[in-house]
DNA sequence: TATTCATATGTATATCCGTTCATATGAATA
DNA sequence: TATTCATATGAACGGATATACATATGAATA
């Protein structure tokens, strides 16, 4: 797995940077955890995170963007899933890193 | 490892997408990707990121408070290195993802 | 103890970003 | 084809934030 670390080319430093930045807003974050228990189509994410339609699609688009969701269509509902499981092992690696931090206080 | 990423308090995924946050600025990234190779003390860090002192250790307050790196002194100088494995695992796992993605186009 | 040198911190500013409100789009159904 | 309903998109506004510049801090050395 970790191969240097060190040595990443500035584009795919940025490029790397925009896929934690998006996991790095809660409302964001509320919607792939949401997303790694099952898909949901937009209605049920903006109940899910209690957020207005338009704010989740907006925010919907821009995890698009980041190749961490994709959508399939279902009747007329646009259904959301995590793009693939390397989504869900960061989010459980993020809350392992977190629950040992509060063990050591 | 994954249980139920869904239900998860609001505290905690506060906290997760700080940690996320944190990671998902360039600078930010960089100097953990530096660090990811050795510690460094903080004169060396910024010339590595090409970045002044200033903004540098105002960047480096910002992951201690989020506990992504410890300092130790050494002589004059702090050196400063990751807090702990998970984070270089998930530095490992983002970039694993991005190499797939491009793979697959 | 006085001085120095590495690092931290305060403030200001320009940019970025998340949400809201209003409206467009377009596939699915009648 | 006309209509409807779910979702996307555009513009704008307020709050967050990364960097620069100036300065403070404080441990290490003389």
């Amino acid at each position: 797995m970790s191969h240097r670390l060190e040595e990443i080319s500035e584009s795919e430093c940025q490029r790397i940077a925009l896929l934690f930045k998006m996991m790095g807003d809660p409302t964001r974050l509320r919607i792939l955890l949401a997303l790694s228990g099952s898909s949901l189509c937009v209605m049920h994410i903006s109940e899910r995170v209690g957020m207005s339609q338009s704010a989740t699609s907006h925010q919907l688009a821009l995890l698009r963007k980041a190749d961490l969701v994709r959508v399939t269509r279902s009747g007329k509902s646009l259904v959301y899933s995590l793009a693939d499981d390397h989504v869900r092992q960061m989010l459980a690696l993020s809350i392992v890193h977190g629950k040992e931090k509060r063990d050591h206080e």
